[in-house]
DNA sequence: AGAAAATGCGACTGCATAGTCATAATTGAC
DNA sequence: GTCAATTATGACTATGCAGTCGCATTTTCT
């Protein structure tokens, strides 16, 4: 009689596909890392979660669809790793320290969602044509990082050098862990070159720019 | 009667078939930095290459084949603008300078070469399993970038900052070049931005490694 | 309980493509 | 010119995979 649905509780469902949802972009999330982007197949995927190779169509267009959600997903991750931008502007070195550590923490607990972002990057990079709708969540990366450097620089109006900065960021931690891994190094080993080069960056842009350290 | 064959030249049919040779070569450079490396077929090289299918098996085993052998000429590429190994050995400052005018001509004169390098670079780093003898020519790099570096350091003998050394360059390049093209920006301002990373890169690593600059 | 809606399923169709092979064309030797 | 060796060809086969669709299962509503 009174057991009237609970409005905040979504039904049993909708609660399923988005169970299977979430095993559907898990699965993606691995195979993209096995066996490369381009080389899987969906049936891979739906075989990895475990699911029917029609569910996969229930739940996305297709695998560039599926891609371009996690990639809006690595990207949200790393911009929440991130100080928030109303948060109070430290020095040049503490805004800098905290960028690189989002980065790094990304990669230290979610290596799968960084490696299938720098992925994706690269492809962007190298034909962005060919794969309509991928660029977006890399411009929301580099957005928010020149969001947050923009306070800490000697001039915040200064637009062009706070998105040169935030490129330069983005490039040293991105090639860094892509040189890094193709050379085959350790994860550990990466994550201590990422610090070199956070002092270097340091040290360097600073006295380019003559901020106050 | 005495027109013995010239032992210098090779036969035409030897010359043809390197001619064919460097066209699929051409050819499959042209179309991975189009439809991408895994996302284009063989016919697409062989019609690209205006040769029948077949002709593309006799010079190459398979795909792969084919872009190892494109990933060793860029790395050769590469190193040939290098300075030699047995240059005088100038200034920290030069010695960085000349590199990073290694990469930076590469990418002006032969930028297809360079993105299918960082195409490939990609594709180790993120899983190398899946994608055997594709390695070497990037170790081969780093190696080159090392012992051009050995010299202008304070400390020849130390191997392991030599090679971080050479590391934070490569990264430093194939990230911005890789970051720059994935939020669009123009090859020129991605040399641009290659300069300012120079520079920051020489201030803040002089400093941390006591180099006399 | 019974009807309707939402979700999941996997056999099936059609197409794309890897790799082969018998044949043709070109070249080199004599 | 003739024969042998090298190189090129593209029709063909066999496989793999994208995307569909009718049906099964589960949930929701009344």
């Amino acid at each position: 009689m009174d057991d009237e649905p609970d409005p905040r509780i979504e039904g049993r469902a909708s609660r399923r596909a988005t169970k299977t949802r979430q095993r559907l972009l898990d699965a993606a999330l691995y195979i993209f890392n096995t066996k490369g982007i381009e080389g899987c197949a969906i049936e891979d995927i739906t075989e990895s979660a475990d699911v029917g190779k029609g569910t996969f169509y229930r739940h996305f267009m297709d695998k560039l669809d599926i891609l371009r959600t996690l990639l809006d997903l690595a990207a949200d991750d790393l911009i929440l790793r991130m100080p928030p931008t109303d948060a109070p502007a430290l020095s040049f070195e503490d805004r800098i320290t905290q960028l690189f550590n989002a980065h790094a923490t990304l990669l230290a607990e979610r290596a799968d969602l960084f490696l299938v972002f720098l992925q994706g990057q690269t492809m962007v990079a190298t034909r962005s044509s060919s794969i309509p709708g991928l660029q977006p969540p890399f411009a929301r990366y580099i957005t928010a990082l020149e969001s947050r450097l923009k306070p800490v620089l000697p001039d915040p109006a200064d637009v062009a050098g706070a998105r040169q900065l935030a490129v330069a960021i983005g490039a040293i931690i991105c090639g860094n862990i892509t040189v890094g891994m193709s050379i085959l190094s350790s994860k550990h080993d990466v994550i201590n070159n990422l610090d070199l080069a956070r002092q270097s960056l340091l040290v360097g842009t600073s006295q380019r720019l003559r901020c106050t350290v």
